[in-house]
Order: structure tokens, then sequence, then C-alpha cells
DNA sequence: CCGTATCCGGAGCGATACTG
DNA sequence: CAGTATCGCTCCGGATACGG
């Protein structure tokens, strides 16, 4: 592993029967935070505390984590400048902007299906749940 | 929670600020088997044993979890025949069938970039891995 | 301001054994 | 065949404290 507990580098244990790579996108889009701190940094350029601010309950552990993944596949840029106090700007690469694209896919599926899965599941839950 | 250790329901303590019902689907895209189950419902009704073996890797309790969080998202359908041995189908009900819609776009964004962020993330391993 | 180090609870998942 | 019940490990993520 890289350092103490602030494990960016992942390593799993993949198998790679022709969907190498999606799990990579799979893990992104399924954590947490990342979803949320693309969407903001569709809007330009953001500092760090600009974004924390942003996403309402991110703590500065996930922020930088969240960020640092971003960073390392290559769909974030971080850029110091070197001035006291510190300051760290973040912008989407190419890559990382033509992921919002699929965000958006994600999104819209979500908003459009939301109201179905949500009855299926309460119907599903009524059946199940403790008779 | 419902029965025993086989957490079906979830219950987890979001937020909702304007992207409630996303985290539902980000959950179902995230998750290890999800993805490659629905890609073999694709093709049409299958059994349980039979996806088993379609899908390499998986065991009987993820298989019944997986699904069992497809059923109740009312992604699935799954339907018992009364008789012995037993037999059960699975199958894609209409918003199951356009979930693959966007299983698809997951998969060739994935595909179109898998070159580019497997680059960017050798290169920042080789910048930062212990110097 | 922008992080990192540490501790810790809980979810996700795998392995295994047992039923109708 | 098609599940359920248990156990145990691992890793994610939250809380907190400290450093450049």
């Amino acid at each position: 592993m890289s350092v103490g507990h602030t494990g960016v580098t992942g390593e799993a244990g993949l198998d790679c029967s022709e969907d190498c790579g999606v799990r990579d996108v799979q893990d992104r889009l399924g954590d947490k935070w990342t979803v949320h701190v693309v969407v903001e940094l569709a809007g330009g350029v953001r500092r760090f505390r600009e974004l924390q601010r942003l996403v309402p309950g991110i703590s500065q552990r996930m922020l930088t984590l969240t960020l640092r993944r971003l960073e390392r596949d290559g769909l974030v840029t971080r850029t110091v400048h070197p001035v006291v106090p510190p300051q760290v700007e973040y912008e989407l690469t190419e890559t990382g902007r033509s992921m919002t694209g699929l965000i958006k896919a994600l999104a819209d599926w979500s908003l459009a299906h939301r109201g179905v899965i949500a009855e299926a599941r309460r119907a599903y839950d009524e059946r199940q749940g403790t008779p």
C-alpha cells in the first residue's frame, strides 16, 4: 500500500473477463461522494474549501480521498499555487468533462424511474415485511 | 431489519437534497454483481442455476441477494413453478430492460476511456509510488 | 487554507453448512 | 434445484486531532 491509511491506489484483485475497465468506473460512480464533487467541478475551477461548502456533509478526509482518486484516474487536475495561505485549484480534465455526460445519463434515468422504483419497493416491503 | 442477516431492505439514512433516487441507482450500478446479472438477464428468461453458471465467480448467497434487490426495485420478476425439483425463473421487467440502456452507456464510456484512465493511473502511481 | 494520521463502527462480500 | 443461516474478514467512510 502507499502511505498510512490514506489508501488511494486501491489494488483490487480483478479477474478481468472482458469487463476490465468497467469495474473502475463503477467504483467511481458507486461511491458516496464522487458524483457530487464532479457535478460541482462541472461548474468550473474550484478550490478545496469551496468544494467542501458546495458538497454538504462531506468531511475533509473524504473530499481529499475523492479528489485524489479522481486525479489518479486523470479526471481532475490539481494545481497548487505556492502562496500563503495555500491555494489549490481543482478542474475537470477533458476526460472528466466527458464523464459528466455519463453522470447526466445516470441522473436522468434515476429521475425518470424513481417513482416506479419507490412504488415497487414499497409494495415489496409490504409483502415481505414481518407478517 | 427484515430477517436474519440476509439484509435486502437497506434502510439507509439519506438526507435527500434533490439527488434522492440517484443514490439507489448508484448502489445497484456500483455493487459487485448487479451489472453482470442484468446483462445475462437481458438475454431472456433465466433460471437460478443458469445464472450462477453464466456469472462466473458468484456465490449462491450473492446471487440470491442481488436478485432479491433487483426484484425489490421492480427491475426483475421472480416466477416460482410449483414442481419438483423446484424451478424458479427470473426475467427483466420493462424498467429493468430500460436499465440495460444505462448499463450500455456505462460500458461504452468505460471502454472508450479505459486507455486514458489506465495511463493516467500508471503515471500517478509512478510519481507517488514510494520514492 | 489544505491537508495527513489514527481510531473505529458497520456494510459488503466470501466460505461453508444446512433445508424443502 | 433453489435457497437460508452463520461466521469472519476487509474495506469504506465518519469523527477527531494534528501539521505545513
